[in-house]
DNA sequence: ACGGTAAGCGGAACCGGTTCCGGTTGCAAG
DNA sequence: CTTGCAACCGGAACCGGTTCCGCTTACCGT
């Protein structure tokens, strides 16, 4: 469970030793400390935890939302790869919906997301893979079906993945599940082909 | 322009003359700064141009985000009362369409509204007057049209103002007014009657 | 007028996020 | 094995929001 392998490492001269042992000590210990006492957890008291000072979290992970988008880009992304089972398997406007119901709950059991998802969403910096993956998937689930697409033609995923994420901001308190719902039916009323 | 007059102070006994002085003033520096310098100006300048503790001004608006929907309450007022007329003047959708946009102008201007809003729109204690507005002001354009009703009929206008605040929560920022129109198209294609 | 007290006051202290910078160190070239 | 230096490190300091609490005062009843 040490160290998030694909990282953006990609196009980035390897960190040095030290570097890299810090960064995966990080997301142990952030994963840890989320887990434990929500996404809402003091920066400080993670970086302590991991044995390193403020100043080496903030180096790598530049700002809160950041760390915390860094530490679920995994879960995110599996959540992402279920998108095409779901296309296959049910029929185009159900898959999108339970789609959408499970990103939503999927944000909802993280507790204290929201600022960084409106970060995810809103941020248009590179690294933020995020973003991408989901409107893949959603991408995904609007062109599905055999000849016969989810959505109006003009649906345009980035803009769906917004409208989702705006849902999301509103409707991830506590009793708000029942909102959620009925603004995902709003929304995919706005979205499938009439 | 001294005394937000319409006060919640209605089932409230009377404030002391001193806390009602500084309640004014405060309210009043607190425009004053915000016209200024933008939403995002803080609280400890505030209390100090306004020559009070930081302690006085948390008793009257127990968060920076309260303060602020206390100062933009009147022109938000404002805003709802103009649905009526629209409601009147133009044909239905146009009407719901046109006030949404003015919506998001209203909140895009005053820059660093966001989290003002989402406690508007997600905080469900009393005192905050404002949702109540808005949700008055869609619902008084869902239902306008003589005998043509603008909505489906299970279009709530409870739904309809959370929907459209995450939409501005998401489309507030510095290039996004067109997204945001992308979005109010969206949400209204699920809303109107098809 | 006077006294008691609830209401109000100011600001120091606390907390979490973020920045800054003087000192340290991995590592590669010589 | 040195040595140069870019990359790194830690944590003190800063900032804005919020809480707390000892002191003050407007106001009501007498």
């Amino acid at each position: 469970m040490t160290g998030i392998e694909g990282n953006a490492a990609r196009h980035r001269r390897p960190l040095r030793a030290d570097a890299q042992r810090n960064e995966d000590r990080l997301l142990e210990t952030a994963a840890a400390v989320f887990a434990r006492e929500g996404a809402g957890a003091s920066v400080k008291d993670i970086a302590r935890e991991a044995g390193v000072g403020v100043g080496t979290l903030y180096r790598r992970f530049p700002s809160r939302e950041l760390l915390v988008e860094a530490v679920y880009r995994q879960e995110v992304r599996r959540l992402c790869e279920a998108a095409p089972h779901l296309a296959a398997t049910l029929p185009p406007v159900d898959a999108l919906r339970t789609w959408m119901e499970r990103f939503i709950d999927f944000m909802a059991a993280k507790g204290g997301m929201a600022d960084a998802l409106r970060v995810v969403l809103t941020d248009d910096s590179e690294r933020l893979q995020t973003r991408g993956l989901l409107a893949e998937a959603i991408d995904h689930l609007l062109s599905s079906g055999e000849g016969r697409p989810a959505a109006r033609p003009e649906a345009d995923a980035q803009d769906v993945l917004m409208a989702l994420g705006g849902i999301s901001l509103m409707a991830l308190g506590e009793d708000r599940r029942d909102l959620a719902t009925r603004l995902i039916d709003l929304l995919l009323r706005g979205v499938v082909r009439s």
